[in-house]
DNA sequence: AGTTCCATGTCGCGG
DNA sequence: CCGCGACGTGGAACT
């Protein structure tokens, strides 16, 4: 088995499983390595077919060669329509939920707008705080030193807009690691902590008002 | 299917593939998006099967717990231990082709040493340029934004080195995306893009000449 | 065990 | 289609 790509990868010969589905991807899996294949080509691609040989490229000249020995077994089936994966509890549904209350964040904070762009990339809420101050809000489901440093960034660059100046920044996550909190000590940003489930709560609580 | 541990997930009722690995490994996987399964549990986890149910727990107490309908088909396969596989042309090739022509990246460029220590972890090449100022490079295959973190980090730390200092920092990689380029030039460093053909093809010449 | 950094990352969204 | 950032990132190397 071969590929030549990205990188070029060679695969000694072994007894492997290999995976194709009805979008056409091509997965060859050894019998551990958690669920990732040892090599693959998705879709979209074409396979060709030669005595025990498959080759399958795609559309950016990628190659994945793979040669067969021994089939032990070999099956089929078609498995229809997926209805797909619901997930609950990601980054933009925790955006969400403190864009439509964002004083939970901190008392009297109010939302001027969400993913405001700076040349760097977007901040995730621009908001003013009860004095009529701007603050930079940075959201994270896990908060490490990544995000302290992404939200470094955009406060250097909001603090150069004088319509905005002097902007400061909080970092919000549901859980904040020792180091990311003392780099934003150290960068004079405050760190807030969110209860997702809590938060989940008081936007049901918000909507049932109206 | 269910799965509740850094996030929860469910996933509605239809035909899938459910695949076990010898390490434990279990992978829910529809027909089509590509190799990633829809839902997994890496190893190491428990996994316990009750009437029509499998629970799969893992030491973090992350839970994935699969119900079963019709099983259409089942078989299992013992593939034995595999070789692994061997792979060519990612970034540790790329730093030592550079190692070997630093002025391919500057005219007059000579290395002082490659993986040149700090606190924080070694720079990828450490130069000095026609002038003698010290040079750091850092090399990526692809250049973002982080990478510009990373030099910054690197070139904080170099720059207190008074036998060092000044140091200038030189980003290096195949393909450098706008948003880097622009924050590389905010903190003074150079950028340079390399291609990996020409270097493996140049790096051939400079063999050939001995 | 904890941290850092690479990856054929993959995926999804917005321009 | 490209650029960009999140991800249950996963995985390896090193402390």
């Amino acid at each position: 088995m071969r590929y030549e790509g990205r990188l070029d990868a060679f695969l000694p010969w072994a007894t492997r499983l290999v995976m194709v589905k009805a979008d056409g991807c091509v997965a060859v899996h050894a019998d551990g390595g958690a669920y990732k294949p040892l090599n693959w080509m998705n879709s979209p691609n074409t396979l060709t077919e030669d005595e025990d040989t498959w080759t399958v490229i795609n559309p950016k000249g990628e190659k994945l060669i793979i040669e067969f020995g021994d089939v032990h077994f070999e099956t089929s089936r078609d498995l229809g329509e997926d209805p797909g994966l619901v997930k609950d509890g990601v980054e933009l549904e925790l955006q969400r939920l403190l864009s439509e209350s964002p004083d939970v964040i901190e008392e009297g904070l109010s939302l001027v707008r969400r993913e405001y762009p700076t040349p760097i990339g977007p901040v995730d809420l621009l908001c003013r705080d009860a004095a009529g101050e701007s603050v930079a809000v940075e959201i994270k489901r896990r908060g490490e030193i990544d995000g302290v440093e992404q939200l470094s960034r955009y406060l250097d660059f909001l603090n150069r807009d004088s319509r905005l100046a002097p902007v400061r920044g909080i970092f919000v996550a549901q859980a904040i690691k020792p180091q990311a909190r003392l780099l934003a000590a150290d960068r004079g940003m405050a760190c807030v902590e969110i209860d997702y489930d809590e938060l989940r709560g008081a936007d049901s609580d918000l909507l049932r008002l109206f």
